[in-house]
RNA sequence: GGUCGCAUAGCUCAGCUGGUUAGAGCGCUUGCCUCACAUGCAAGAGGCCGUAGGUUCGAGUCCUACUGCGACCACCA
């Protein structure tokens, strides 16, 4: 036996231990090459990260399943690793640049990516000696970056796939552009924020009248520069005579029609529609319908760039006025200059929605330009199908929902970025073929959609239609998001036909954030399903977010962000887990308050002084035999053990229950009572009588329940407390036992079995005769407390009420004195003159006092017990009465009402039998 | 504009398929350093389960409307 543990629990001490001890065991790994698989990948944090609460709950959920399904028996795999997060990451290298004064520009590609790179190897993985602190089980050995080699291989591989089958395509269109981080984004991307804006009224005259003129209304004054139409509704009776007539577009002179389509909403603004095909995406669809010019009027920062405008209105002076200034600056100059014109008609407030980069919140610009898109509606559909029919389950089931909205009208995919930062695009263009597109090969400069890309895994040696060979790549790189949806196969080998593939794929659960259920979770199982022909998991398990404790989205600039490293190094590892659990409710947003955490860390610490507790009186494992639970059959148990075996057994399945169903929260609150309220509360206390010999029974017995409940609790709570969990292990095994065996060797707590349901020792007599006690045992501790008697005074109890309860509580006195502080039971004996009065079941209780006793207080207290029990037993009556309560109800139902009338009878009785009691002592005065 | 979710004790929340006296943690009040634990022990106060209807023998639990929050989606200038 070792030293005396502390009476505080250090969990600094005992974490990194432990985690070093399974980690070079091999404890992380799969190990149970047999048994049936259990998968699951990380969602990769961006290696640019650091833990915040958000990953915490992430992972201490998934840690939570995975050490669950070890202990179970399963072959379980984890695989961790990271995202290399295009743009985030780029930005924030970026970032460092300009700190040294530095553009990427200057760099150049090449060199700016090595920098990236440099960083990474730097600080990159920061976050997963961060995740290890939280004490997950992944398997290291398996990490994976997306930008692995063989990742970027499968993500050459998935791209040519798709594109040899006629799932993507490269096409001049308008998309969402963000003007600081210079690259297209894909519709998801952008965010919508309601914002107070205008509404500008401009005057267009007519060509042929310039005293008469049509007013059009628009949001973003400066994007007429690029208009080429006025657009009205067909059936507007204003505006009918002026269709097919031209208007001269001010400041600019361009001749541009008047053109109906029923697009346009008569009631909004003047009813006329300014259409800039250019830079709206309503306004491009009525362009492609009749065939109007697409003026890009922005260079790549949206500055006016002159380029756009030839031949169209671009020759004239104005443009010296225009060219490189921003949108706002425009604006405000179109605006001033029309209303100098007389042409700014008016301007009205507006509340419109306005699209922001999800990556640096600046507005996105619709930007024509051409990109690579995945033509997803073929994808989807199979898709939507593995979620309706099963294969795919999603939990909460709310969440299907917003799935099968999102998908239903899904969107084809950008995923071309004008960025530097990730896997470049695998298509080459004929220097030969493509001379014309490719002259202006300047830097940064778009390569025309007309050119002719030859897609394929490596860059190709001869140009198959003219056998030239000088080519030039496709400067873009892929959506992070593309590689992230490869992510459950491609870690596992995939394109290789590898044996992880074969075993750990379709995974088994993916636990994940709402927030990235249409970024993610909707593209991994289109993915999946397309190139490994099956779902890539057969469950989604989806979070909530983690907010403060006004409910807040904790942020940086809210400065309301709990560091999780912090809360770990100050109240424990495991408390924080046990907290995060706890406060996972399904489908319920978490608000942290740092006292959830705290008062975690005391349960923390009650599980360790309770242990503290056994080993005093038990002694180690050597000394005491076998300690597992189908052991004390053989032995001699008394009420109490058969009681807390009987709640064991109960808390055994409602723990697995809820780990089945996903409700952490119920797991949690489960052993946090059992342990707490039931084990340590009143199993413990009893077990002091057998132990000091008082009940006559082997105190050695009592040690082997004490042990054998204790190593149960620790085996159903490892899952969520993984470290005091395997310290208590092994002090329960004591000394000399150390892990540096094999997994298979079961020298871990971590690869115990989990505890199964034993009905056998469900035991409701047990449970019925400690119940009853216990009650009891409340009852008088209340009489005592109200009057404030010292805990360590004892006294005298006088009991009556039926033989039957009267034989339980002899039967049990022993306990009924310890837990109650008694000196002496009396039963069935005349009552004292003056007392404090209590009933349980039928059983009145007397608490004897000298002449202290306020009697007229003890018989209003009583009378309102008697009219409490009265009404309710009056509403049972009632119940019972009603000739289509019994008709209709469940018969269990009913035997349960008259159960409960019977009950309550009886307590009436007791009750107004002490009443009458109180009340003659009250007569004589 | 569309869709979805939430409103239960002072605070944060459980209450899964309708049927005990509606629970927990924290906080609060009172008394205790009782030989595992003061990160503790014991006792207690505190709730017309958002409002109004409806379904049902029976509703915190199902339906409808309303009120108040919140989230997501959306190209109406």
């Amino acid at each position: 036996m070792k030293a005396e543990l502390a009476k505080v629990y250090a969990h600094a001490d005992v974490e990194q231990k432990w985690y070093r001890v399974w980690s070079e065991a091999g404890y992380f790994q799969p190990f149970r090459p047999e048994a049936e698989p259990f998968s699951m990948v990380i969602p990769p944090p961006n290696v640019t990260g650091s833990l915040h609460m958000g990953h915490a709950l992430n992972n201490t959920l998934q840690d939570i399943l995975c050490r669950y399904k070890r202990m179970d028996g399963y072959n379980v795999l984890w695989v961790p690793g990271t995202d290399h997060a295009g743009i985030a990451t780029q930005n924030v290298v970026e970032r460092q640049l300009a700190q040294r004064g530095l553009t990427r520009a200057q760099l150049g590609r090449e060199r700016f990516i090595e920098q990236v790179w440099a960083w990474r190897a730097e600080a990159g993985s920061a976050i997963l000696h961060q995740l290890r602190a939280l004490g997950v089980s992944c398997d290291w050995s398996r990490e994976r970056f997306t930008m692995d080699e063989k990742l970027s291989r499968a993500v050459r591989e998935a791209f040519v796939t798709l594109w040899n089958d006629g799932l993507l395509y490269r096409a001049q269109r308008l998309i969402n552009w963000c003007p600081r981080c210079k690259t297209a984004l894909a519709d998801i991307e952008v965010v919508h924020e309601e914002v107070d804006g205008h509404l500008w009224h401009l005057r267009y005259p007519l060509w042929d009248d310039p005293q008469a003129g049509v007013v059009v209304a628009t949001t973003r004054p400066e994007t007429m520069l690029g208009d080429t139409a006025v657009a009205v509704h067909p059936q507007d009776e204003r505006y009918q005579r002026l269709v097919g007539k031209e208007v001269r577009l001010p400041i600019v002179g361009r001749r541009i029609p008047i053109i109906a389509d029923p697009f346009v909403d008569r009631a909004f603004g003047t009813g006329a529609l300014k259409i800039t095909p250019g830079h709206d995406f309503n306004d491009f669809d009525i362009g492609e319908k009749h065939g109007l010019k697409k003026i890009s009027i922005f260079d790549d920062e949206a500055r006016i760039a002159p380029e756009g405008f030839k031949g169209e209105g671009g020759e004239s002076d104005w443009l010296r006025r225009y060219a490189a200034k921003d949108r706002f600056a425009a604006r405000e100059l179109v605006v001033q200059e029309l209303a100098a014109a007389g042409l700014l008609e008016k301007v009205t407030p507006h509340r419109h929605a306005l699209g922001r980069c999800y990556r640096c919140q600046t507005v996105v610009e619709p930007y024509l330009t051409p990109q690579w898109f995945v033509r997803v509606k073929p994808l989807a559909g199979p898709a939507i199908e593995a979620v309706r029919d099963g294969r795919i389950r999603i939990v909460p089931e709310g969440w299907a929902n917003s799935y099968f909205a999102w998908m239903g009208d899904i969107k084809d995919w950008c995923v071309s970025r004008q960025i530097w930062w990730g896997h470049q695009i695998p298509a080459w263009y004929c220097r030969g073929c493509n001379a014309a597109c490719l002259a202006g090969d300047a830097h940064g400069a778009f390569i025309p959609a007309k050119a002719k890309p030859v897609v394929r895994h490596e860059p190709p040696a001869r140009c198959p239609e003219c056998g030239g060979a000088e080519f030039v790549q496709d400067p873009d790189v892929l959506d992070t998001w593309f590689s992230s949806a490869l992510w459950p196969f491609s870690t596992l080998g995939w394109p290789e036909k590898s044996a992880d593939l074969a075993t750990f794929y379709p995974t088994s659960v993916l636990v994940t954030g709402f927030d990235i259920l249409f970024f993610w979770v909707a593209r991994m199982i289109m993915m999946g399903l397309k190139f490994m022909g099956d779902v890539p998991f057969r469950t989604v398990y989806i979070h909530a977010l983690v907010r403060d404790q006004e409910g807040q989205k904790m942020s940086k600039s809210k400065g309301n962000v709990i560091d999780p490293l912090a809360v770990m190094a100050r109240y424990g590892t495991d408390a924080f887990r046990f907290t995060l659990a706890a406060m996972a409710a399904l489908g319920r947003d978490i608000k942290l308050a740092e006292d959830r955490i705290a008062g975690y860390q005391s349960f923390i610490n009650k599980l360790w002084n309770a242990t503290r507790f056994v080993l005093m009186n038990s002694g180690n494992v050597e000394r005491l035999g076998d300690d597992s639970l189908s052991s004390l059959r053989a032995e001699k148990l008394n009420l109490a053990d058969r009681w807390i075996l009987s709640r064991l057994a109960r808390a055994v399945r409602a723990t697995r229950g809820a780990l089945d169903s996903y409700r952490f929260n119920d797991m949690a609150h489960e052993l946090y009572q059992f342990t707490w309220h039931e084990y340590c509360d009143w199993y413990i206390e009893m077990s002091k009588l057998s132990l000091s010999g008082a009940l006559g029974d082997s105190a050695a017995k009592t040690a082997r329940v004490l042990r054998a409940v204790l190593r149960e609790i620790v085996l159903l709570l490892h899952p969520i407390a993984p470290f005091v969990t395997e310290e208590i292990w092994q002090a329960l095994r004591g000394e000399g036992a150390e892990i540096k065996d094999a997994p298979s060797a079961k020298a871990s707590v971590m690869v115990q079995p989990y505890p199964e349901e034993d009905p056998g020792w469900i035991d409701e007599e047990a449970e019925a005769k400690i119940g009853f006690m216990s009650e009891v045992v409340r009852a008088i501790r209340n009489l005592r407390s109200e009057i404030g008697l010292p805990p360590a005074a004892e006294v005298k109890v006088v009991l009556s009420g039926s033989d039957e309860e009267l034989g339980l509580l002899r039967e049990q006195e022993p306990y009924l004195g310890a837990l109650a502080r008694l000196s002496a039971v009396e039963y069935g004996g005349e009552p004292p003159k003056s007392a404090l009065t209590a009933v349980v079941g039928s059983t009145e209780i007397y608490l004897p006092l000298a002449g202290t006793v306020d009697l007229d207080g003890e018989a209003a207290r009583l009378a309102r017990e008697v009219d409490k029990i009265a009404a309710e037993l009056e509403r049972v009556r009632r119940k019972l009465s009603n000739r289509e309560f019994l008709a209709k109800a469940k018969p269990q139902v009913v035997a349960k009402e008259q159960e409960k009338s019977q009950e309550l009878e009886e307590k009436l009785t007791a009750l107004h039998r002490s009443l009458e009691k109180i009340r003659e002592l009250q007569a004589p005065v």
